[in-house]
DNA sequence: TTGTAGGCGTTATCAT
DNA sequence: ATGATAACGCCTACAA
């Protein structure tokens, strides 16, 4: 099948710029790697014929020699990959653009579905990576206790719920975001804020739900809160979002709706629509994570904060051990748009 | 910064499985590479050990050996991550998981802002990948002709419209796309198609634009026809749309409109909302690229063959040479929703 | 400060 | 059918 292609022009190797320089190899590597103990003129003259020959050391034989691959495998997960927002595809981008940054790259990869621990085996077993970004973390997610019991470095983009203290996490934090979107909107003038969240069982909507109570009862708004909980899908969040607003008239300006995520709020703008009523001058509206669409619906909504997490992350990788108190809880951002803020329309 | 973990448990190397089986090393490496020299019961003994031993061959020492990293750059393009439909992450999705019948991986990375070239240029110097998979190709895209010039292999997902024998690529007929779209109207009983499409300029927007006119012209309607042209902005989009249903009345379940996006159709379905129609009963509406979004709203859209275009690109790159024959132009399929056929609502 | 020797794990070549 | 030898490009130790 892959046919070599040897022939494509050799590319220059520590001996060659050795020879041109007049020096040994092991002064090359040396004025790669431990610059300060090369004198000055020789410094210098290496430096110019690695620039002149365009030399790039090889990383095949720099892992070789050093058991280090400078690579982290990075799992897709394909059914995951439809979703709204796409957060995971931002932290991938994020992640690799991050990268040179910490001399490292990243290698993609999926697993099996029957069992999800094949890929990382597989991967590691060749070497080619040192360690591992997670995503997607679930209940009873096997992946965390695998990669500890095998010693591998590791760092999960979102919490592992079950088990916070096995290895280390980047997360962002939903209840605070929550709390700041509940806080804007009292600040905005509207006085009730409803939920709309998924059906219970995930710790992602628990934790964002929990944020909306919290603040709530910080304003001394907490009796008789008033939410709908339903799956992640238009047409069933728009059903729902038709239940709430019910419940919640007079839907004057007074109201606004904090939904678990952008595609709830989605249904929820459908819902104003049919009514004929708008979004923001209405019913205040805010959403999670700042998708396109959210975007494009001016819609207010809480962006995850993916580049930092991503520094966060490799720097969580770049350190050794598994002491889980690098861990991060980083906080969201609001981005402010029409359907909470009649003003900036 | 980063610290060696040479810690974690040794891996079998292939002298391991030589010593355990009693057979030289390259005993070994022949029943992995070339089981046909290799006696059965040898053969048996040996992949017995290998099992036991859990032995993989050690891609560093493979690489270095064999000039060939079986691995591909994939670019990631920052700026291009945050729009709708996300193809290009899902092909990134769909190549990863077909890489492993291709014995290969795929290697993430980032391109400076200023010079498109810098990337491509160290990841291959590292000698890391063996080519690379272009994605995001513009006019003037200057990494064609920088890799056909150092003879790197590559592919491009989506034509190289200045010069489509520079290399190979694999991309989605667009054009019989909408065709297919105009019949699938026309045939549901819509007897006028319009267009509304992005601004001229893009190639892949007049390619598209091309197939409403000519299955227009092949249906015999092709007097006077409707289009409209605006960014890929929702706002645009509806005022565009807007202007568009004005001129496409009556709109009473004889009219469609054909957009080069879901971005576009997602615009003329709010203009219909404004108006109290009900895309599919009152107008045929049909986008381009199947987002989350065009599930959500239930809207008929053109789906990439992504699964198949993964495979195609992995085939490319594995046939060595540049002969650009290879090039492959995927038809799109027909995703057929309530907003172009009443009935199935 | 610079150079020499050895080896990381694998495979190609050539011999037996 | 199997094995010995050498080499891929680099880095760590040690020696000069």
């Amino acid at each position: 099948m892959t046919q070599g292609r040897d022939l494509a022009r050799p590319r220059a190797t520590i001996v060659d710029v050795a020879q041109a320089a007049g020096v040994s190899r092991q002064t090359v590597s040396n004025v790669l790697n431990n610059p300060e103990r090369v004198a000055s003129p020789t410094l210098a003259r290496v430096r110019q014929e690695i620039e002149r020959l365009g030399f790039t050391p090889n990383a095949a034989a720099q892992q070789l020699r050093r058991h280090l691959a400078r690579a982290y495998g990075f799992e897709v997960n394909p059914s995951a990959a439809r979703r709204m927002g796409h957060i995971v595809d931002g932290f991938l981008v994020e992640l690799t653009v991050a990268a040179p940054g910490y001399n490292s790259h990243l290698v993609t990869f999926a697993s099996e579905a029957e069992n999800p621990i094949t890929g990382y085996e597989r991967l590691l077993g060749t070497g080619l990576v040192d360690g591992f970004v997670i995503t997607d973390t679930l209940r009873e997610d096997p992946r965390p206790r695998w990669l500890v019991d095998n010693e591998v470095p590791f760092v999960s983009f979102g919490r592992m719920w079950d088990s916070p203290e096995l290895g280390r996490w980047v997360d962002v934090d939903g209840r605070a975001g929550m709390e700041m979107a509940v806080r804007h909107l009292l600040a905005m003038g509207y006085e009730r804020v409803a939920y709309l969240g998924w059906e219970s069982g995930s710790p992602l909507g628990d934790d964002r739900r929990r944020g909306w109570l919290a603040a709530l009862a910080e304003a001394g708004l907490a009796e008789e809160p008033l939410a709908g909980y339903t799956r992640d899908e238009l047409m069933d969040a728009t059903r729902a979002a038709n239940g709430l607003l019910d419940r919640l008239a007079p839907l004057d300006g007074t109201a606004a709706l904090l939904c678990a995520s952008d595609m709830l709020a989605l249904g929820a703008m459908r819902s104003l629509r049919g009514r004929g009523l708008e979004a923001g001058r209405d019913v205040g509206l805010v959403g999670f994570d700042d998708s396109t669409v959210a975007e494009a619906l001016r819609l207010t909504s809480l962006r995850q904060p993916l580049h930092e997490a991503a520094h966060h992350a490799w720097r969580i990788l770049h350190q050794a051990g598994s002491d889980s108190s690098l861990s991060a809880l980083l906080s969201p951002s609001l981005i402010i748009r029409s359907s909470s803020s009649f003003e900036a329309a």
